[in-house]
RNA sequence: GGCGAUGUAGCUCAGCUGGUUAGAGCAUGCGGCUCAUAUCCGCAGUGUCCGGGGUUCAAGUCCCUGCAUCGCCA
């Protein structure tokens, strides 16, 4: 069987951050699971290189488009192998075949018909680069930008999308697993519920060239999605290489729910004017935010790929991300549940595990693989457990329920260890007459440990190979052949070999995530990270140790009553997360019955002082416009006392 | 505004087509073991299953309604 896994190509406005690694680290591990369930995999990511963003950027930094792309091409080019992900192609859009490619694609579609020109009057956002509707604008301005757009008529080539709006309808609906999981396929199905526009799939040259230009009129050049979406066929070869035969018919895309549109819509319909069949599944997840805050460049808490490597490690951050992330949902990546899981997960359950089995056979069997007797019913259950999980976590991974897949691995480490408390080892290794149970018992727990290592093959390659090595094991990996009971050879050598995870220490004081700030102490040998470079102290600017002075913190308000002889004064009673009472200048822009459960940001640190005789711990932050007074709060819940920074 | 999703233990969540005392992990407390990375095992919990109404012999699970949060569309 043959199997083809893409992730999007990754458009080279920004560097690599934890939602790349993410869909790439999902891709990864399909593609190594499929690898050793006996299918031939082909696994491609690539870099989306055309578009007036990439234009505008390489300007801002001097320097040309291509050059800028290949720098940031590179960066993820280079990115991938730190995280053991192993793609087969690197696909470029920039790349001549693609090009050539794009172009015959454009001429075909031309040709019959499904291309063609029109004029168009509309206001055109450049940050979105595309034409906004009148109803999508909020006080005039572009809703994501916040910038008015620009009203420009434009002729422009058009894509017949509508034509193939039925037919796609249709398809979704009679292919359950299209579209996964379910929730996107019912996005998709609702937005068809409306007619579709027609796509336009040109760029006047007068407004931008950095792009690939139309083969039928050379005064445009082809819209960055069109381009793109078309890199699936053209890293295969199509039309007319082999690969394009086999692989075509059995892809599979991975992308986050922000390009769900493009690929379920715009994608299939160009396939089919092309008169191909479309993908096979199209596979959905969701975002990472940051300490439960949404990953963005302006608020500072990009997590890049390469911090996580270096603090905790490949193996410990693609577990993470598999085991915290429910696929197709919004989950949060934060320092402490990462250290939580990598000490309880990784370090105590399996590390432990596998430690202590290996040294039991190292002191009580001199390093080598017992005989086994007969299975008790104990040993039966464990047994039977560890070849279930075998096909729990296959029906899982093939369902992209990469949490659960992983539970049914975990699940068998606990009773692994349930087993050696009952089972006793080293009771058993006192009496010489119970040696065949001491033998048995041991067996079953490194055979138990050879169906994990397993499993853990595409999801921790190096963990999983280091495992496989202390075990005695050559052969490479394979779910089909070595699932069976009874695979681990009597008298193999195994070796312990250092600690699997060692544990980590949490942070006393846990700080917010912040570009460049390690949030937590280093994994121990660590190379010391490069030198931070003093700020500029430009007049009235702050450093970010003097900003760090100041202690901002949630604080929920749990009381709040007048203070008498005062107009503007009200007493606040609030949890930060100790009780504490702070005066705020607020009485006559807030009731103090609308006050209790707010939360609000609170100067923490502030030197307690005397107002109207009642004493003030802190100050609590607003916002205020002429006569208008805001009282400051957070985005989301979060418990009193938080640290804000 | 329209459509949809979600709301379960302190936290993160699981609970399929309604059926005995509502579960897991983390965190907390107590006890046990010593092979092991101060690891592991056992025990103990606490829940107005968002509020209100309804269907049913029986509802966290179905229906209606309200509230809150989120998503898509407009």
């Amino acid at each position: 069987m043959s199997y083809y896994i893409t992730t999007p190509i990754f458009y080279v406005n920004a560097q690599p951050h934890l939602g790349h690694a993410y869909t790439s680290i999902i891709a990864d591990t399909i593609s190594r699971y499929k690898r050793i369930t006996g299918n031939t995999v082909r696994f491609q990511t690539g870099t989306d290189e055309h578009g007036d963003k990439i234009a505008e950027a390489a300007g801002q930094s001097g320097v040309s488009p291509k050059e800028y792309a290949d720098r940031i091409s590179a960066m993820f080019r280079e990115t991938w192998p730190t995280l053991d992900i192993a793609p087969d192609h690197f696909i470029r859009t920039t790349d001549q075949e693609h090009i050539r490619t794009v172009q015959s694609i454009l001429t075909k579609v031309h040709d019959q018909g499904d291309i063609y020109f029109s004029e168009y009057t509309g206001l055109y956002c450049k940050g979105c680069e595309r034409f906004l509707t009148a109803k999508e604008l909020v006080d005039g301005n572009c809703p994501d930008h916040l910038k008015p757009p620009a009203e420009i008529a434009e002729q422009n080539y058009f894509f017949r999308m509508s034509r193939y709006q039925d037919w796609l309808i249709d398809h979704i609906k009679t292919n359950p697993d299209f579209i996964q999981p379910e929730r996107y396929r019912n996005e998709v199905l609702s937005f068809l519920k409306e007619p579709l526009e027609d796509l336009c799939i040109s760029r006047p040259t007068s407004r931008l060239t950095w792009g690939i230009p139309l083969p039928f009129d050379d005064k445009f050049v082809t819209y960055v999605w069109f381009d793109a979406l078309i890199n699936y066929l053209t890293g295969l070869g199509y039309p007319d290489q082999p690969d394009f035969d086999e692989y075509w018919p059995v892809a599979e895309h991975v992308i986050a729910k922000d390009i769900l549109k493009p690929h379920a819509i715009y994608w299939p319909t160009m396939l089919k004017s092309l008169g191909l069949p479309p993908f096979r599944r199209l596979h959905v997840h969701g975002y990472w935010n940051i300490d439960g805050i949404k990953m963005s460049k302006s608020i500072g808490n990009v997590v890049g790929p390469a911090q996580l490597v270096e603090q905790y490690g490949v193996d410990a951050t693609r577990y993470f991300l598999l085991r915290e992330m429910t696929f197709g949902l919004d989950s949060s990546f934060s320092d402490e549940v990462m250290i939580t899981r990598q000490n309880a997960d990784l370090s105590n359950d399996l590390g432990n595990l596998f430690s202590r089995s290996l040294t039991m056979v190292a002191n009580f069997c001199e390093g080598r693989v017992p005989q086994t007797g007969p299975l008790t019913e104990e040993d039966q259950a464990l047994a039977d457990a560890a070849t279930t999980m075998i096909t729990s976590f296959s029906a899982h991974m093939e369902a992209f329920e990469f949490n659960r897949a992983l539970q049914a691995i975990w699940q068998v480490i606990s009773l692994a260890n349930k087993y050696i408390v009952t089972n006793a080892p080293w009771e058993l290794a006192k009496d010489p007459a119970l040696r065949p149970r001491l033998e048995t018992v041991l067996y079953t727990l490194l055979e138990t440990l050879r169906l994990i290592t397993l499993c853990l093959h595409p999801i921790m390659p190096g963990t999983a190979a280091r495992m496989s090595s202390s075990l005695g094991i050559i052969t490479p990996p394979d779910l089909l052949s070595q699932s069976n009971w009874g695979g681990t050879i009597p008298a193999t050598a195994v070796n312990t070999g250092p600690a699997l995870f060692p544990r980590l220490k949490k942070q006393a004081t846990a700080e917010p995530r912040q570009e460049g700030t390690p949030a937590t102490k280093k994994a121990p040998g660590k190379k010391d990270s490069k030198p931070t470079s003093p700020p500029p102290s430009s007049e009235g600017l702050i450093t970010f140790d003097q900003f760090r002075q100041t202690e901002l913190r949630v604080a929920e308000i749990i009381g709040a009553e007048r203070i008498a002889k005062s107009d503007r004064l009200l007493k606040l009673t609030v949890k930060a997360p100790e009780e504490r009472i702070i005066v705020a200048g607020i009485a006559e822009h807030y009731a103090p019955e609308e006050l209790p459960g707010r939360k609000v940001i609170i100067v923490a640190n502030l030197k307690p002082t005397k107002l109207m005789g009642v004493e003030s711990h802190g100050m609590v932050l607003a916002a205020k416009e002429g006569d208008r007074l805001v009282l400051s709060a957070v985005a989301a819940d979060i418990a009193p006392g938080s640290r804000v920074a």
